[in-house]
DNA sequence: ACCGCCGGGTGCC
DNA sequence: ACCGCCGGGTGCC
């Protein structure tokens, strides 16, 4: 038999017995309790209300008990039910079941109820028709001492609830751009990872200790908590913005940074990088009245650490795969119903938290600090100036991200919102505590932060609000040495473990003994418990993520902003192809839009690769394929800007069963968004181009040998060699007008015109041509020149072999005279470090003989790493 | 429940 | 295949 009590209203009612009768004289006699319990007020026994949660009703098919809209329900403890000794019961006004509260919520009730740490209430706003569940609002009401231990019953218990990443949250007014769903996501996780402060992983209570279940340590002490997290969203998915939005929406306790509006459509940052003259009162007079200091007892304050925060979020880029990439097997319970309880829990636990509660004013006269009625929230939260400490936000990050910062600053916040921005950089720095920690948010480098280390520094001295460190892989160990991939970022891992605190892990030795030791062993326990932890702290998406069965972004950003310069290296690429070209003639570089980031909608992105793609075409140049190494032979490119042959590239998709990723910067790629040359504009690439000839250094210099050396032997024939066959096309004007006979010869040719060429060209008749202007790569093994013993070159390949196999072509057998090789390089130029290269090249070669191909593999990045002196 | 979750059937391309 | 993938059975506590 069940003897269950309502724990509603005042005490009078709070023993009934539900289930000795349900269906007779006692269903009056409770209908009539449970409406005196409504009608009274709840607090006259001293009960304030700590805060409303939502909840679920499952289980509805299995009973009779029907519920109107906005009705009250009962709350039943169930203790000996046979399923789960934490059921709570849910009955209508008539004490019929309705169903049970969600197992993971009645735990959490539970306990409350059990301990009689607070009574609860239910009313059901909407869903009394549903079939299988229904919403039910909870409010929790209870004596103002239980309170925190009510906060920490339910952080405890809420635990895994909490860590759900699917739920949503609006970000504060004073954003201006909306922000996509996976951002809103974001928001609700990074807010979630900084108000909650449930134990940190593997930490449980048991009993009167905290347990570590992997170290097997027990303490007395709660182990500190971490507010903070990693973010490690692929590029591009907005981590600068949701972080953004994360300042001015969670300042603290889930509340929005209080900002001052104004009217004027000034800009809203003003970015100081020049200190402000005067005093410390000048400096006070930055601080918004509004802007009163948080209610910030609870949290944490540390001194004389090197990185002094009270919440943290870190932002990285790409995760290493070794942790990300978990198992799916441990993905198992992914609580993802349960997200609108997390996000009812986050107001649940700020009204805990705040002093006025809004909730709680809505429904209760408020005794004690009262409140004037007009009195804004905002207003109500001023404490004492002192805790002006917790007030800002520190953003530590590279140079070189600092304007994007900035930019964004400006381009999000609404212009009508004032946020102090203080760039701290450059010698002239303020270096004062009291400005610094007036400011909204303060932006450094990793290198003023390790500048300014010491006791003066005030970076180490403020108790900032949140500490974001943007580019977290910058932060390494400095004595950290050279090692595998995979080893470093477990390190890197480290480092922001012990940044954020984790106990006990920021413990070297535990690290080690625990995580490190086993992981680089291969332990597969170790891997797992590896991932537990990251999977704890960390938000990672990648742009194949979806939302709500919706990819992230769109394609055309899927393709931009991949990673880093050498990652991206076909926009490199081109650059050095431009550069190539330049070095030929002016009028080679092909009139393109050519950016491949400003990509708006596929069409564009088709567009811009496909000029990439030109550029790499431009002629038989030795563009090689990664896969087969060898030229590029039925060229694509993918939406990653990678150019591969067609074939290659397919067989590598077909390869690789799930996602196939490129060989070059493992963007995922299909074969249905391979991009390849459109045949017409092939053809109208030829025409183009023809308005007015002008020559350049290169052209005068062979004019110069050509007319000189016909002088002195008019018999020679010569090979003219470009990769560029435009390059070829605006040598012919100069040659014409110069009386030279030539033929010409490029891929472009069917093998009947060439053969046509060759025998032309080889003709030792008079008359017959003397020059023949060849493509690099134009024609196979095989080709005889023999008639040509001098070889100008007019610009230097890649690859030494390709010339030397051109070179070959006239200087084998049938060959009489001495062969002359001319190569044209411009000085102080991208070509000089070619050559250099190339003689590196042909070091390696001569060095290791044989195993030069599987260097080449590699070759391509390196030779552009040694170019830009990398 | 137009879900999630589970476990069985199944398996190149 | 000690997998992934598919589709059917299934469903509170």
């Amino acid at each position: 038999m069940f003897s269950s009590r309502w724990r509603f209203g005042s005490d009078r009612y709070s023993e009934v017995n539900l289930f000795t009768d349900p269906y007779e004289a006692n269903v009056e006699t409770l209908s009539q309790a449970i409406r005196a319990a409504a009608s009274e007020e709840p607090d006259v026994d001293g009960s304030v209300l700590f805060g409303h949660l939502k909840g679920t009703v499952v289980g509805l098919r299995y009973y009779t008990g029907v519920v109107n809209q906005g009705e009250m329900v009962g709350l039943v403890r169930q203790p000996e039910n046979p399923y789960d000794r934490n059921a709570v019961m849910v009955a209508n006004i008539y004490g019929n079941q309705v169903g049970h509260i969600k197992r993971e919520l009645a735990a959490a009730m539970a306990h409350v109820m059990d301990k009689n740490l607070a009574k609860v209430e239910g009313v059901v706003p909407s869903g009394t028709k549903n079939q299988f569940t229904m919403p039910v609002m909870l409010s929790f009401w209870g004596k103002e001492e239980n309170k925190n231990a009510l906060k920490n019953a339910f952080d405890n218990l809420f635990d895994g609830l909490m860590e759900s990443k699917d739920g949503e949250k609006e970000a504060a007014e004073a954003v201006g751009t909306p922000l996509l769903p996976h951002q809103k996501q974001a928001l609700s996780w990074m807010c979630a990872r900084e108000n909650k402060s449930a134990l940190p992983p593997f930490w449980e209570k048991r009993g009167e200790l905290y347990y570590n279940s992997l170290t097997c340590f027990s303490a007395k002490e709660m182990p500190e908590r971490i507010r903070g997290g990693i973010l490690a969203d692929d590029m591009g998915l907005g981590k600068t913005l949701t972080t953004l939005a994360l300042i001015l929406t969670n300042f603290h306790n889930g509340k929005p940074l209080p900002v001052e509006k104004c009217e004027e459509h000034s800009s809203p940052i003003k970015a100081k990088t020049k200190p402000q003259e005067g005093s410390s009162a000048g400096d006070k007079a930055e601080v918004s009245q509004s802007a009163a200091g948080p209610q910030c007892s609870n949290l944490p304050q540390v001194e004389g650490i090197c990185v002094n925060t009270t919440e943290v979020v870190e932002i990285v880029d790409k995760s290493d795969n070794s942790t990300s990439k978990g198992k799916k097997k441990a993905n198992k319970r992914k609580p993802s119903k349960e997200a609108p309880v997390m996000l009812e829990d986050l107001d649940f636990a700020a009204a805990l938290g705040g002093s006025a509660a809004d909730t709680g004013l809505k429904k209760k006269k408020k005794t004690g600090k009262k409140a004037g009625p007009t009195q804004s929230v905002e207003s109500s939260v001023i404490e004492s100036p002192d805790e002006l400490s917790a007030r800002t936000t520190l953003i530590i990050c590279p140079l070189s991200v600092i304007s994007n910062w900035l930019h964004q600053l400006e381009q999000h916040v609404r212009s009508n919102v004032k946020l102090n921005v203080y760039l701290y950089y450059g010698s002239e720095r303020n270096r004062s505590k009291a400005f610094l920690s007036s400011q909204d948010v303060v932006i450094t480098t990793y290198n003023v932060l390790s500048a300014d280390s010491g006791n003066k520094s005030p970076l180490h001295s403020i108790n900032w609000l949140r500490v974001v460190l943007d580019e977290g892989h910058v932060v390494r160990n400095p004595n950290a040495q050279m090692s595998t991939p995979i080893q470093n970022s477990v390190k890197d891992l480290w480092m922001l473990l012990a940044f954020l605190r984790l106990k006990p892990f920021d413990v070297r030795e535990w690290w080690n003994r625990v995580i490190q030791r086993p992981v680089t062993g291969g332990d597969r326990a170790g891997l797992q418990n590896l991932q537990t932890l990251v999977k704890c702290i960390t938000l990672r998406r990648t742009k194949s993520s979806e939302v709500n069965g919706r990819p992230l972004v769109s394609l055309p950003e899927k393709a931009v902003s991949e990673g880093t310069v050498l990652r991206n290296y076909a926009d490199v690429l081109a650059i050095l192809m431009r550069l190539r070209q330049h070095c030929c003639h002016p009028d080679l570089l092909a009139k393109t839009s050519s950016d491949l980031g400003a990509a708006a909608t596929p069409g564009e992105l088709r567009e811009r690769l496909i000029d990439k793609l030109r550029l790499v075409l431009a002629s038989g140049s030795d563009e090689e394929c990664s896969v087969c190494l060898e030229s590029v032979h039925l060229p694509v490119i993918t939406h990653c800007a990678h150019v591969y042959c067609r074939p290659c590239i397919a067989q590598v998709i077909n390869t690789e069963q799930e996602a196939a990723r490129c060989p070059l910067c493992r963007s995922e790629i299909k074969a249905n968004e391979l991009v390849e040359f459109p045949q017409e504009e092939m053809e109208e690439e030829k025409s183009t181009n023809s308005d007015k000839w002008r020559t350049s250094s290169k052209v005068q210099a062979l004019m110069g040998n050509l007319l000189r050396l016909r002088c002195e032997d008019s018999s020679i024939k010569y090979l003219v060699v470009s990769q560029f066959t435009r390059f070829l096309s605006i040598l012919e004007t100069p040659l014409r007008e110069h009386g030279f006979s030539f033929v010409r010869l490029d891929g472009t040719m069917s093998q009947k015109k060439r053969t046509q060429v060759i025998q032309e060209f080889q003709s030792s008749a008079a008359g017959s041509p003397a020059i023949m202007l060849l493509s690099l790569k134009a024609g196979g093994v095989g080709l005889n020149l023999t008639a040509a013993s001098h070889v100008f070159l007019m610009d230097p390949a890649w690859n030494p072999a390709t010339e030397e196999q051109c070179i070959d072509r006239c200087h084998r057998l049938g060959q009489t005279r001495k062969v002359i090789v001319t190569k044209f390089i411009v000085k102080d130029s991208v070509e000089e470090n070619m050559v250099k290269i190339q003689r590196q090249k042909q070091d390696l070669v001569e060095k290791a003989f044989g195993s030069a191909n599987a260097e080449r593999k590699t070759s391509r990045i390196d030779d552009i790493k040694a170019l830009m002196e990398l």
